[in-house]
DNA sequence: GCCCCTAAAACAAACGTTCGTTATGATAAC
DNA sequence: GTTATCATAACGAACGTTTGTTTTAGGGGC
């Protein structure tokens, strides 16, 4: 009864296979993964992984473009969502803080092993990424637009130094920290919004 | 007599391989890159390498702590100086993007590439890094107590959110833009110093 | 009896590294 | 001015290991 759906937790064999594989490729990176160092952490021999995997490469591609996905889903809905671009900027930073606390490891593959793609699949991923960083481009031109924000701002530089700030997360924040996600998330918001001058 | 000291350009054929080794730890990080990569690039066999090096991680090593070394170099003096925080800050964050410009494929290396050292040359680096670290805690500090900072700031999530920017802009700067390297962390500086709100 | 999954073993290729030798100039002795 | 000496730096081949992947065979659930 209490199943039927039950959430997505690691269900098969191949669900163990990706988990073990994000904690792998976020902490030694792809190149310095190997596929024996998956099957142990698995316990199964390396052979065996053939069975529930394409190839070394098949594994990448679903965690990066899960990944991204996650981030564009979280946080798209905003760009053109109701409310001031302030409140909505903020609600992205927010929602990009919590994506990241869901599972640092897989951010980090995300943001970083990406490179490692082929030629067949990293153009797609790349196009992702400039889709996301569209998102927050789009809001912050809103907020000059309507005067909200700073007239004297380099654009390109703000976004850049936002998502940036965004982008490093992944690398210090641990989701069992004394703060929640969301308060670490409404945190950077008003450090980024505000700026640290008094 | 134009000579004597000629500003050290890779003299010796030991320059010419880190200097491939930066790039392409750089590009394709440590563990994607072989020695015959590098021997390639230099245009010599692979074990030749060996008359000039020690070993692929005493390259990494070389590269990892001079790296570090001169952003501290950059940067610890403005410490202690004279002026006010928000001086001083601003003058950090442009200097810190100044190291970045100087060679962003060596930064790329500093901040990524270092979890590859062996546990004899790890701890260290880490300490540098946390040395880094905390000429802005220290400076962000000083900024707070003066009341020249916001005093609603939590100083831990502001000093990672600047940080993080700085160390996300080997990522995208590039020695050659329109804008000059002072000119880009000026916009940072102001940015993160501010803010985006008017 | 079929089907999914695994173990076990093997594959070719690429890995970091070592080795003895050789080509290249410069320096010093005669 | 030739010759012997020496350091530099690269070669070419091989080392043992590890890489991603394939193949073959066997065992358990329906």
């Amino acid at each position: 009864m209490n199943e039927a759906k039950p959430v997505e937790v690691p269900s098969g064999p191949r669900d163990a296979i990706r988990d073990v594989a994000v904690r792998l490729f976020g902490k030694q990176g792809f190149s310095g993964t190997s596929m024996r160092d998956i099957a142990n952490a698995v316990g199964v021999l390396p052979g065996s992984l053939y069975a529930h995997i394409a190839s070394k490469e098949a594994l990448l591609v679903d965690i990066v473009s899960d990944g991204i996905h996650r981030f564009i889903a979280a946080v798209e809905p905003m760009v053109g969502a109701t409310g001031s671009p302030i409140e909505r900027l903020r609600a992205m930073i927010v929602a990009h803080v919590e994506v990241v606390a869901d599972n640092p490891e897989r951010s980090l593959v995300v943001f970083h092993q990406w490179r490692f793609l082929g030629p067949d699949n990293l153009p797609l991923a790349i196009e992702r990424r400039r889709e996301y960083e569209r998102c927050f481009i789009s809001v912050i031109e809103q907020g000059m637009a309507t005067g909200q924000f700073r007239a004297d701002l380099n654009r390109r530089i703000a976004v850049l130094s936002i998502l940036g700030a965004l982008n490093w997360t992944p690398e210090w924040l641990s989701p069992d920290g004394q703060l929640k996600p969301h308060e670490v998330g409404e945190l950077m918001a008003g450090t980024l919004l505000g700026g640290v001058l008094a």
